[in-house]
DNA sequence: TCCATTTTGACCTTCTTTGACTTTAATTAT
DNA sequence: ATAATTAAAGTCAAAGAAGGTCAAAATGGA
């Protein structure tokens, strides 16, 4: 338990807010070695939490002297919301990104701890009893429909 | 005598009586370790004896650093979210069956406006790409999901 | 005996961690 | 200036570490 993906997650973001322009440049090496973990491992904590779909931005520069700095986004609820559902609910989700998803919209407050636990409960693996490929295509148009009606006027 | 299984049972609910949240976290296979029986027999003691129906709530995570989440829900026997639950939700739902208990659960201010929204959105007809026979399946499924989140404690 | 429940095991899926190899940039030596 | 070296970061696939599923076999009570 406690895997050190999500210590080291927790660990930017916590840099990431107490940081002035919600921005930071980590060296990777460094922070595998304080973490005790293979380098790679932070581009695989990269990849899974802090992609665009979660509001954030990688920029990196290699060779000597070189980092990697994580942005957090300042996003339009309505655009990243159709963002989205167009581009990223195309096809299917599998249950962990479908989540990823759904916590990023609750960290820039654009639904509430319980509206994201009932979006979460909605996509939830054991809900779907399915053929495997359906699931996530089902699973993709559940979310793509909740978020819908984040869009909708007086909503 | 002294089925294995309902000794399992007996050691979670203790478990889970002594915490704090009504919640406990546990390893698949350490559990199955302590009790000397295979891993796929926690999931059939889950399966039988911490369903939706019986109150409980199970979640649960694979791959490194893996757990399986069993939360006890709020029973209020008294409660109209009871009776639903009791009398409503035992098979499967149509469309207008889903929207009618939503409905209700706003009337009665159990959900709010929007949280009715999302709900009816999660359990519509054009989100569930399946078999005629296994929407209604689904669809009780994912309202049964999303009522657990409303009966968990701390909300 | 018969049927429902329990137990087991083989195989599957998901997520994380690691490591070998690659690419890029800066620094240093020629 | 150019080439060689060094110091980063990137990629990708394999290994490892969980939990899930399903059906057959075993068990036990009516």
């Amino acid at each position: 338990m406690a895997r050190i993906s999500d210590l080291i997650e927790d660990f930017l973001k916590t840099l990431i807010q107490e940081s002035v322009e919600e921005s930071i440049e980590i060296q990777r090496n460094e922070l595998a070695k304080f973490f005790d973990c293979s380098p790679s491992q932070i581009n695989y904590v990269l990849m899974t939490r802090f992609n665009f779909n979660q509001g954030y931005m990688i920029e990196s520069q290699r060779g000597g002297g070189g980092y990697i700095k994580i942005t957090r986004l300042i996003v339009d609820k309505n655009s990243f919301l159709q963002h989205i559902i167009k581009e990223e609910l195309k096809h299917s989700l599998t249950k962990s990104e479908a989540n990823r998803i759904i916590s990023a919209l609750m960290e820039y407050q654009f639904i509430s701890n319980r509206e994201a636990k009932i979006m979460q409960a909605a996509v939830d693996d054991n809900a779907l009893v399915a053929p495997l490929n359906l699931k996530d295509q089902i699973r993709g148009n559940i979310l793509k429909n909740m978020l819908s009606v984040l869009l909708k006027r007086e909503g």
